[in-house]
DNA sequence: ACGATTTCTTAAACTAGATTAAGTTTTTTG
DNA sequence: CAAAAAACTTAATCTAGTTTAAGAAATCGT
């Protein structure tokens, strides 16, 4: 399970021998079911999630009791409330799998743990939350330009596989609409 | 102009005075007049940009011509088009002033040198995209939860300095609906 | 394999916010 | 400081997407 969060980084930074060691006396790893919780809305997020096989999500209920999914996490991402993450409050947030899933998890008493004692790591999660953020400006340009057609035409487009993976009313959520008007798209065609 | 970057970047890391003298070899800095742009759609985004003093915005002309402001950035925050200045490909984005603004500019030419001359700096930016991509969050879960009418009165009531700062329809742009929709919503109070 | 649960579809009624257009106020600039 | 430009307002009309509700299809658990 390791040696597919050790290829990743090791796509961007060098770890010897030893800094890997250390890294992974620091690291979890588990797996969950389709639809299990690796965090619930009301409880402080212990950890930040890297998914090696799988797919999880971030969801909220919102005020009408409507669950509405903000980011998915595929193979090779990260992902956590991060607002509860760093400053260790309570979360609005579910994260579940959406697949049977297996991740690595570094808990928050070992995050600025791993940046003392592995420095290079800082490369490595920099240009992770680079991405990350690269990704969202894309997301909020799609989503204040495009219609919900436009946004799901385009989204499966680029992503015809993950769009198999997931049940449509996440999509419709995390593209901005309903799965009522996803289903009116879809019969457009 | 230089000592309120390392004002900020000495909030999050030590940089001795030997790496001061490094980075500022490696960057600029310029003064934009309300209006001017700093990075036009259609060109490369050459730079990351720092605010000293003053506000940029971030913005995009939709299909139908009309203004999208995507992002702002006020003092001590970082912009860019990421995509294009992480690629270097054309850009869909313009980055203008919108007051007189100071800010300290990393050209891409020097982006990776940065870091390899001083590896301390990747903490540093660490944490600013670990930073941004938590308010993207928090933004996303707001654009997903709340009305226009809510939108406003949260950002309105959460940042009352910076609304004056800039027009309306900027702000409107930015929290997802048109100008006119927040005339309307401003004449109910 | 079959009943239970989850997911998807359809369609009619509805609404938040967009559009259009004209007028007013404020700010900028020579 | 006056004219021009930029920003804001108002109101009527319109529409993309929501809501509600009920049924159909797919998937899951045992």
């Amino acid at each position: 399970m390791y040696p597919a969060l050790f290829a990743h980084i090791n796509k961007f930074i060098d770890l010897s021998t030893n800094e890997q060691e250390i890294l992974v006396s620091l690291l979890k790893s588990s797996t969950y079911k389709k639809k299990a919780f690796l965090h619930e809305a009301g409880a402080t997020c212990r950890a930040n999630y890297f998914v090696v096989k799988g797919c999880l999500r971030l969801y909220f209920i919102d005020i009408k009791g409507v669950e509405q999914t903000t980011q998915f996490a595929i193979e090779n991402w990260w992902i956590s409330d991060l607002t509860s993450f760093l400053f260790q409050q309570a979360s609005d947030f579910y994260i579940q799998a959406a697949e049977a899933t297996e991740v690595i998890i570094i808990e928050h008493r070992h995050y600025d743990e791993i940046f003392e004692k592995i420095p290079r790591l800082e490369k490595y999660f920099r240009l992770i939350f680079q991405k990350l953020h690269q990704a969202s400006q894309i997301r909020i340009k799609y989503l204040y330009s495009q219609t919900a057609e436009e946004r799901y035409t385009n989204f499966s487009t680029s992503f015809p596989a993950f769009v198999q993976r997931i049940p449509q009313y996440m999509l419709a959520s995390y593209l901005g609409f309903t799965p009522e008007f996803l289903s009116k798209i879809r019969a457009r065609k």
